[in-house]
DNA sequence: TATTGTTATACTCTATAACTATA
DNA sequence: TATAGTTATAGAGTATAACAATA
């Protein structure tokens, strides 16, 4: 049987002090409660966070290529190909052969597709609300501002145009 | 050259309206920025977020064992091998055997581990700084507060006890 | 029998180089 | 020549199963 109370050659509750006053630290730990949370949210449909995300954004900007796709999705163009693949494998997106440029695919939902991110989206919404609103009603909107800040002082961050 | 402006055939630009209300995705776009800037501030150290975080918690809660870090870091026993043994070949990190129980390490950082996470220390909070003190004197704080109330409310969570 | 550290392994996400077909 | 999509590949990070040494 594990006993090692009287034992006292090693610390009992390990403190993270130093560390929990940086943002860093505190954002990843949150993160992965928070995909933990939405991943169980999105299993019942057979979607990966990557993937529901991009139905969402074809699902708001139909006729968009995949390079569009994976700038919107921080992500690069290799890795955008076995995302689409995968919902188009299960028929809920279509690659229509653009007329203008026939090098790109416009994207679009197919009706299923539709359906099943109307579903998701929902659910999504649910699982969310149940974690975050539990610290007062305006903690959802200004967890948001201050993410979408934290991306947007990134983007013209520290060193500016070091391309 | 490229020139698709009289093109028409697809969204000059995405939105992501839909997805931008979700916590999970702005979540996962403001922490792959921290992550970015974070990593920049430990390189010049040969340090990743994993190794400056065991660092840390090590400096911090000298004797503990390699479950009790793994545990302290939300990942799992297998993972924290590789991450010790790459302190401990580098000269951060010394693993003692315990007198009391022969099967567990006791981990401290030698000296030259302590002046190596007191200097990264500086340096990330520095970034840290610079990046969130854009959005106000109490953004910091705030967000803090959030983000562990998040964690918080995951632990407890929608499914209590499933184990 | 349970626990610590370990090895082996696999899966996801991400990033780069190089190819093809179109432009 | 430049771009869109693709393939192949490699690197992190993370997860589980199984083992030896110790309790």
């Amino acid at each position: 049987m594990a006993r090692k109370a009287s034992d006292g050659a090693m610390p009992q509750t390990v403190t993270d002090a130093a560390l929990s006053g940086l943002v860093g630290y505190r954002m990843k730990r949150a993160f992965n409660a928070i995909r933990a949370d939405l991943l169980g949210a999105l299993e019942p449909f057979g979607l990966r966070v990557l993937t529901f995300t991009a139905l969402s954004l074809i699902g708001e900007n139909p006729g968009l290529n995949q390079s569009q796709l994976a700038a919107a999705m921080a992500m690069e163009r290799p890795n955008v190909v076995g995302v689409v693949d995968e919902l188009e494998r299960r028929g809920l997106v279509a690659r229509d052969r653009g007329a203008h440029d026939r090098r790109s695919y416009a994207l679009r939902l197919t009706d299923a597709g539709t359906a099943l991110l109307s579903e998701a989206t929902t659910v999504v919404a649910a699982h969310e609300a149940a974690m975050v609103d539990r610290l007062g009603p305006e903690a959802r909107s200004a967890l948001l501002a201050l993410l979408a800040g934290i991306e947007e002082a990134a983007a013209s961050g520290p060193s500016p145009d070091m391309s």
